[in-house]
RNA sequence: GGAGGAUUAGCGAAGUGGCCAAACGCAGCAGACUGUAAAUCUGUUCCCAUCGGGUUCGGUGGUUCGAAUCCAUCAUCCUCCA
């Protein structure tokens, strides 16, 4: 059945176009943008909220803000009244991973697989709506599938459709292996939304192909197509690659609200808006309305990155930890002076001669930095000070009391407690 | 089953007997400046040490006065042929 548009009265007309707005916001691409639309009318004339889905890869159960685009996406569409269907890739994982580049990702344990579940679940519903969200584990469908579905499945793609897929063709072309088994990442991605019969998938744009292949499996097993949903991959903090932890330019979401912080506010100016759009919760009038600001020079870029800043600890930690980090960004960083709340580090006798020793010897005990050498560069650099005051002698002995409080640079502090 | 190629510091990548603790790029760290842990510029990045020393170039064992560089062997990865 075809919904007619026509068939709407005008405030449904006006129902559908508000949700398709909200859709919309900041998504790489929606193919086909038709079937959308006509989900969404279906769901606005029948009053059924559409079942948005998410696959989820269960090995890396830290998410960092460039995971939280597509759940922020998910939230927007549960504000709609949609129904999010969260799959954790239980059976995925088992197997194993698909881009086994140089070492092959260890299996998990179902052990594994559970503990992660359950700290994905902790973290995101920081961001989704619980009441809308059911989660699911693939194997409860693809683990009773025999062989004989297996080869069924898989003959419904050719070979030549799957190198079509960027990273293999890629892959392929530039003489690196590609396992038989690489090949069924997709498929079994796909038959979860046959077996859930989907409306709609997102994911990144790296997730094009695969989400296609939903819409491919769907129609050969005579369920309606979903439509898909893209969203761009954020930058990481480097501003060029995209945000990973195996990268190191990541924030993750359970990070410390100071860090979380700092972090945010070394992200490179021209990323800001993009972060806003995609990884807060910040509304589409109030992003106009900051965009228009820092083009005009109405509004500071410092001050709409500390606004970023206070809104990621905001979303994560709560409004309180949110000021504490910008109030503490603001003495340690504007205005040079310490923060409060500098980590205390026991220093025992045995390292003292005499009540003293090498400041070499003191920042590696510290543990603020990681060898003799280390530290011996960044006395030189003059980036070392005990009480403020900046000590460049490589070779200088110190006597540490009790209170004293060690600087390594500008983030580094240490507060010293004799045991 | 056969033939060939690859493996270098966190990553990428030079180096084919001494001048190699190993170019260069990225990332990291620090300093200056600033508007911020943006941008830009500068310095710096195996370990211990005052000079100096020690351990590195997939693993092991050789050749040599001397090896990342040559040989043997093992491991891993890739290509081509079957």
């Amino acid at each position: 059945m075809v919904a007619k548009w026509e068939e709407l009265t005008i405030e449904q007309q006006t129902e559908v176009n508000r949700q398709l707005e909200v859709i919309h916001r900041g998504v790489a691409e929606i193919v086909p943008e038709e079937d959308l639309k006509q989900k969404v009318i279906k769901s606005v004339l029948t009053n059924e909220p559409l079942k948005v889905k998410l696959g989820l890869d269960p090995s890396a159960p830290d998410i960092h803000i460039g995971h939280t685009v597509v759940l922020h996406k998910l939230r927007q569409f549960q504000d709609l009244g949609h129904q999010v269907q969260l799959i954790i890739g239980d059976f995925t994982g088992r197997i194993g991973d698909p881009t086994g580049k140089s070492e092959t990702r260890k299996q998990l344990t179902e052990e594994d697989v559970i503990k992660n579940a359950q700290t994905y679940k902790e973290q995101f519903f920081k961001i989704l709506d619980i009441e809308k969200t059911t989660v699911f584990f693939n194997s409860e469908w693809l683990a009773p599938l025999s062989f004989a579905d297996v080869v069924e499945l898989s003959a419904k793609v050719t070979v030549a459709r799957m190198l079509e897929r960027d990273d293999f063709s890629k892959r392929y072309n530039s003489g690196q292996s590609i396992s038989i088994h690489e090949f069924f990442y997709p498929l079994m991605q796909g038959y979860d939304s046959v077996a859930l019969k989907s409306d709609i998938e997102i994911g990144g744009t790296d997730q094009k192909f695969n989400l296609l292949m939903g819409r491919t499996l769907q129609k050969e097993y005579s369920v309606p197509t979903q439509a898909t949903v893209m969203l761009p991959l954020i930058e990481g903090l480097d501003g060029v690659k995209k945000m990973s932890k195996s990268l190191n330019n990541y924030i993750g979401i359970d990070e410390e609200p100071s860090e979380i912080y700092g972090k945010s506010m070394s992200i490179p100016d021209e990323l800001m808006i993009k972060y806003y759009e995609l990884a807060t919760d910040m509304s589409i009038e109030d992003l106009g309305e900051l965009k228009i600001g820092l083009e005009n020079g109405k509004v500071h870029p410092r001050d709409a990155k500390m606004k970023l800043g206070h809104t990621f600890v905001r979303m994560y930690h709560g409004l309180e930890a949110a000021n504490e980090a910008e109030e503490r960004f603001k003495t340690v960083f504007q205005k040079r002076a310490l923060p409060d709340d500098i980590p205390t580090v026991e220093v025992a006798p045995n390292h003292l001669d005499e009540g003293a020793l090498r400041l070499i010897n003191l920042l590696v005990l510290l543990k603020l930095q990681n060898s003799n050498g280390e530290a011996r560069r960044s006395i030189t650099q003059g980036a070392v000070r005990i009480n403020e005051e900046k000590i460049m002698d490589v070779n200088a002995v110190v006597n540490p009391k009790e209170g004293d409080i060690v600087q390594v640079g500008k983030r580094k502090f240490a507060k010293i407690s004799l045991t």
